[in-house]
DNA sequence: CCGGATCCCCAGGGATACTG
DNA sequence: CAGTATCCCTGGGGATCCGG
């Protein structure tokens, strides 16, 4: 299929003519972050790609040794996809780039989608445990979703292992040490360091149970400042 | 001009919005190898690249805010382009693309480009210097260049500061401490790590001068190995 | 020679419909 | 659910041309 090149002995064209396609690197974060999953999985999880250019794109992808396909067992009877050791090696990559993408977060755009898994990663990959001698502890995240799914809400749970290790999945936690929630570009800002907790809250951000937990979750990342606006 | 959006409120997808287009990570790579320098010498670094191309994305960075773009003084009156400090941001990014682009280097296409200044930031993106206490040192890198260019050499000079630091330029030494000669993929693979000295000396490479100097000079990137083909 | 702008053409991307 | 097929259109590749 796709074996466009920029046709330089160099790595970072060498990457690019494996990984530079359009959608290629989403699709790969996709993978990251949800782990093993199915076609439509990817396809619920990329809003705006077209179904032939997702199953253009794995393709592609499989025969060049980033992506893994496979039959699951029996009573499922549907294809996984799944990321390589090679292409897991790409995490370092989606970090970085994902971490100066934090500065690109500051522009408006209302119509963007949004959903629960990019707030789980955020979490995962930009922040740290200051304190991993206080313990174990789970902090939730609540976010509304894309107006496109109106109404629902984008959750994310936030693991600090008590061994310096930060952990994030979707879903809601039954007893959670401290709470979050407001507009995604609170809730991001405040984890990302992008906002201080201050000016989280004086921009409505809600915060409940064990707000000491905060200064434990340090931003990694040092991105620019959402509070300009 | 080119605004297309993935409409994801992601950082990554962010990010991708900006320099995800084809050639956009390219021309930061040769404006953060080359510094400050015109359109000829980026299209001269990008070999393949449309001039207008160049020139479109060339402003759609420009109002990203990652090149800007300044008239030099008088006497040379062209236009020079550089990196905004956001556009400097995106080193750690191409340092870890090409560190992963360094396992796609194994496959051999006798048609690729290939210049000297590839050979330079290879050197000060993936070695850093295990003995900085042995004081400065020299080493010089030399290997033929494209064959569109054929007969000219690609030669990188790589200066060991002895505080640990590891920068290198395009050109030659007078008395380097050691010179290490041979086609791009030897010099490249010896460097990087994915060839050992004697591999890379079975497969002809030559060294000239101080071989202690490349017990030095340590590979960062855990590449894949050259060794198989 | 340098720094582009303009033109033409085709491959790749986007949206939707359709099928096993 | 998991794609394939189709159509349309934009963006990229390649060459040429033009002002400074």
């Amino acid at each position: 299929m796709g074996m466009r090149s920029y046709g330089q002995y160099c790595s970072v064209a060498r990457a690019l003519d494996v990984v530079g396609d359009r959608w290629a690197l989403l699709i790969v974060r996709e993978l990251l972050v949800q782990g093993s999953c199915r076609f439509t999985d990817l396809k619920n999880g990329l809003p705006g790609i077209a179904t032939n250019l997702l199953s253009g794109r794995l393709k592609d992808l499989e025969e060049a040794g980033i992506v893994s396909r496979e039959d699951a067992p029996p009573p499922v009877a549907t294809a996984l996809y799944s990321l390589t050791p090679s292409g897991r090696d790409l995490e370092p990559v989606l970090k970085t780039l994902g971490a100066w993408g934090l500065r690109q977060m500051t522009t408006e755009r209302p119509d963007d989608a949004f959903q629960p898994q990019w707030l789980a990663y955020a979490a995962a990959w930009f922040t740290a445990d200051a304190d991993p001698a206080a313990g174990p502890a789970v902090i939730q995240l609540v976010a509304p979703a894309s107006p496109a799914t109106r109404g629902s809400l984008a959750e994310a749970i936030v693991d600090l292992d008590g061994h310096g290790g930060i952990s994030a999945r979707v879903g809601r936690a039954a007893h959670p040490d401290l709470v979050l929630e407001g507009p995604p570009r609170l809730v991001l800002g405040l984890i990302t360091g992008m906002l201080n907790v201050d000016q989280a809250v004086a921009a409505g951000i809600q915060i409940t149970g064990k707000r000491d937990l905060l200064d434990r979750l340090q931003p990694t990342a040092t991105g620019a400042s959402l509070s300009g606006r």
